[in-house]
DNA sequence: AGACATAACTTATATGATAAGTTCAAGGTT
DNA sequence: AACCTTGAACTTATCATATAAGTTATGTCT
């Protein structure tokens, strides 16, 4: 039998980082996502290793989100996205307790470039798409004050929310910025609906919140770049004062 | 004991997705950067599955940067390091042939963020780092001049001038944006290598370059936040120019 | 005390087997 | 002709077991 050539080509290197390495470069350098990878079995013989070793390199590529995988059909090539990421912020965040503020600094830059750029680059159904989601927000809103507490409508409603800072973000025409924020939104959300659990509310009115967001669609349909800065800006920082604040009159519910 | 309760809890999960969400939930709850995981086999009889299951459940863990492996120690805790990370931007910035450019879009809101927090709230020692890599540069610049074009030390040049920018970044205090500029510059050395081989030198001065960080570094020594983001903006802003220039006249050394 | 051999533990990889998904086409029914 | 059924071929998911080769701790011997 061949001694796995391939595989330990680099000393010191176990088998599995080796396939990895050379499946990367195989996706990088001919392959777009939704392309399926070879079979196990074919990748083995290929590479020279077992079953096992394909199977444990792919799993690596599938934690870097490069790969999905599913049973009974090979792997596929992902789309790039932010979801990924968002478990690596997530790591990031996690031991400070101070993290979220961090995230919540940084979010901040990234939006009001995001929303610049939008402004000036958005296409017509990228509009469509930002159009989409604050409608979304107004029926939510409309039916939340209905039926005072409903969480799945609350829910609904932040999804839109942030859906909407994603359909800008996209609106933007930068994919860095598309996923960064996209992956942002992971752990905010997971904060959120942590919150939530705890009783602390949102402290802001629905409406005051909408409005804020038809402000920044309204700048970016006009294609004011500045105006969109300074109305994102704005409903940030209130947002984030907000958060502050839920944060501050916390540990009602816990011990001390 | 049942068989395999805790692995096949969630219907439609395989038993390595479960078991990697129970450890990342795990490390999250109760372990910090330098703890050793369980070995293979007791995780293996505590989830009731087989040792393939739980390796290749870590070597997801793996590729999210969540775990180091090595031969015959159990897999470690990682510092959270934008090192994962970056490998992400770069499958990000992949496709796009203006992908590049996007990501120097995004860096520029990040430093810019970046240096007026670290302005703001630089300790002794976080200055003390940025000045290090100031001296680095310098150094590498003199030793520059005599022997010109010299490979190995303009790629410690290179390395001083990223190193300067991931210290104001440390200096920022934040996490996040310490992570993202790390990052950020996975891809960014990559293009730099590329464009070196590719002979597209930059067309800066060693001193123009030199002085901009040497401007950077005095606005934040006296702590003056604003002068600093214009001039990490001027900075950026010249050196975006120049790589978009090297872009420009770029093909004619490809083929050789 | 210090060097070195060794046992105990642990991961890396391979082989072979079984179960259970997906795909696709042949053929039968309406 | 359009639609469903069925089964074969392919493919992944998981297991059990075995061997090789690292790491660590426990000694003993000098």
């Amino acid at each position: 039998m061949p001694e796995s050539v391939a595989a330990k080509s680099v000393e010191g290197q176990t088998a599995v980082a080796s396939v990895a390495a050379q499946l990367t470069d195989l996706i990088y350098a001919e392959m777009t996502p939704g392309l399926s990878l070879p079979s196990e079995a074919e990748m083995a013989t290929r590479y020279g290793v077992s079953r096992v070793t394909i199977r444990e390199a792919i799993k690596m590529l599938a934690g870097r989100g490069l790969v999905e995988i599913s049973r009974g059909r090979r792997a596929v090539v992902s789309e790039p996205s932010g979801k990924a990421l968002g478990e690596f912020l997530g790591w990031i965040v996690q031991y400070d307790p101070k993290g979220m503020f961090d995230l919540v600094e940084v979010r901040m830059s990234l939006e009001i470039k995001s929303v610049s750029l939008a402004a000036k680059r958005a296409t017509r159904p990228a509009l469509a798409g930002i159009e989409n989601m604050m409608q979304g927000m107004r029926d939510a809103g409309r039916r939340l004050e209905e039926s005072e507490g409903d969480l799945a409508i609350e829910r609904r409603f932040h999804q839109c929310d942030v859906g909407f800072h994603e359909a800008i973000a996209l609106a933007s025409g930068n994919r860095v910025i598309t996923s960064l924020i996209e992956a942002m939104s992971v752990p905010l959300e997971r904060s959120f609906f942590m919150s939530r659990r705890g009783k602390v509310l949102r402290g802001l009115p629905l409406e005051s919140t909408i409005a804020a967001h038809e402000k920044i669609l309204d700048c970016v349909r006009k294609r004011d770049s500045q105006a969109a800065e300074i109305a994102m800006r704005q409903h940030l920082e209130e947002s984030a004062r907000d958060m502050r604040a839920a944060f501050d009159n916390r540990p009602a519910t816990v011990k001390t």
